[in-house]
DNA sequence: TATTTAATGTGATTTATATCACATTAAAAT
DNA sequence: ATTTTAATGTGATATAAATCACATTAAATA
């Protein structure tokens, strides 16, 4: 496989010159993942960036009490910066929520193009920042939202962030959508169910479709 | 004020050639902050990078209930960089918890070492990785634990990271120290009286010491 | 030093949400 | 198709922590 090819590129790669992007092609392992698979585990060893080329993943961490959903990633993204960058252990699991396909990079081929190549650099820059803003609010949200606020949050990240349509398949058992939000599968099946009673969703089984969006913007902001 | 003979260089600066550094005095603002000052303001524009040379700041953003403390950092280290790239709008601001030394310096300027100079770009990445890294795990704590839990991590946060000594001024009132670990001043005020109670710290208004550090590090690991 | 203002302490009460317990349904495996 | 297992729904109860209310103390200001 060639990455020059590669209908998937990161918004960093592509100012990879023709000659990196053929060194990267050299250092590079493309792994597909099925639904439900683990991508990468806390606490093993990694020295590979990750980059999710399509597909959609729950990155997570084993909390002191259980395991918390720290975000939901749609392709296209880098998965494994982090951890990598400073610790040879991984810091959190990455698991695939849909049929993914992935990306192992080699460590010191990324870094060389870190070194090289200053806008390649930037781009990753960038991300990251948008990474730590994007963690401060989820936090915000997780910490002063009642549940009803933060499972409409999340309906809304479904339906705008990841399917833009009014209609999809939850990625997610009740179980992990707790997780996600931090809370338990019962509160979550309650609150949705609340919902379709007031007419705001429909739902069956893990099929969900948004009746009234004003409806759970408004439950979102009086959190 | 020359660059060359500043003695809070961060670990990136230090790989900037002479030259470079050269450039960064002639676009690097130097200013004090005193105690209990901003230093930026969530929602203010901003076209700088934000470097804190000496002193102790802290990270808050307005939630939809109440202001977050999102992170207190000690020098040195970069205060403005997810909010600077991604957007011309401060996402949170900083306040000086003590006399604080700042430097503002311009972001065209930084976009040029890190265009220039992969090293520094690489030192940029790496602190920016730990950030993301440790704001997950500060996330875990604060949605995952008790309240007792989370008093005694701050407290142990103080006497590790921040001060290194067992005795120490606590820079925040009751209500900012509730506003770090998502409480309210009242359940502060209570834990940390029962601490005292317990014999595991000394409170005298402000000054704290830790007498039990294994009893703080067992509640902080029981949550 | 006196006076005002802000910060802190502490009990009583309320509340959101977790936990427990069990029924029901869907999905997977045989 | 049948059995087993996993996921979901829903009421009753328990509980951590917020809120309220007021007293006390410390700090700032006149």
């Amino acid at each position: 496989m060639n990455c020059i090819d590669c209908t998937f590129k990161s918004s960093a790669t592509k100012f990879l010159s023709k000659g990196e992007i053929e060194e990267l092609s050299h250092n590079c392992a493309h792994v597909e993942f099925k639904k439900g698979e683990k991508i990468f585990k806390e606490s093993s060893f990694s020295s590979n960036i990750i980059y999710l080329k399509s597909g959609l993943v729950k990155v997570h961490i084993l909390g002191p009490k259980n395991e918390q959903i720290t975000k939901i990633t749609k392709a296209s993204a880098f998965l494994g910066l982090p951890t990598t960058f400073n610790e040879k252990v991984n810091k959190y699991s990455a698991t695939a929520l849909e049929n993914c396909k992935v990306c192992f990079i080699d460590l010191e081929v990324f870094k060389h193009f870190i070194y090289k190549n200053g806008v390649f650099a930037y781009q990753i820059i960038t991300e990251l920042c948008k990474n730590e803003i994007d963690s401060f609010f989820r936090c915000l949200n997780r910490t002063q939202k009642q549940i009803t606020g933060r499972v409409a949050d999340a309906l809304l990240f479904f339906y705008h962030d990841i399917y833009e349509e009014k209609e999809f398949i939850l990625p997610l058992t009740r179980e992990e959508f707790g997780n996600y939000i931090d809370t338990t599968r019962e509160s979550v099946s309650r609150i949705i169910n609340d919902f379709q009673k007031d007419g705001i969703i429909k739902i069956k089984n893990k099929k969900i479709k948004i009746l009234k969006e004003e409806r759970l913007i408004n439950i979102s902001e009086k959190g």
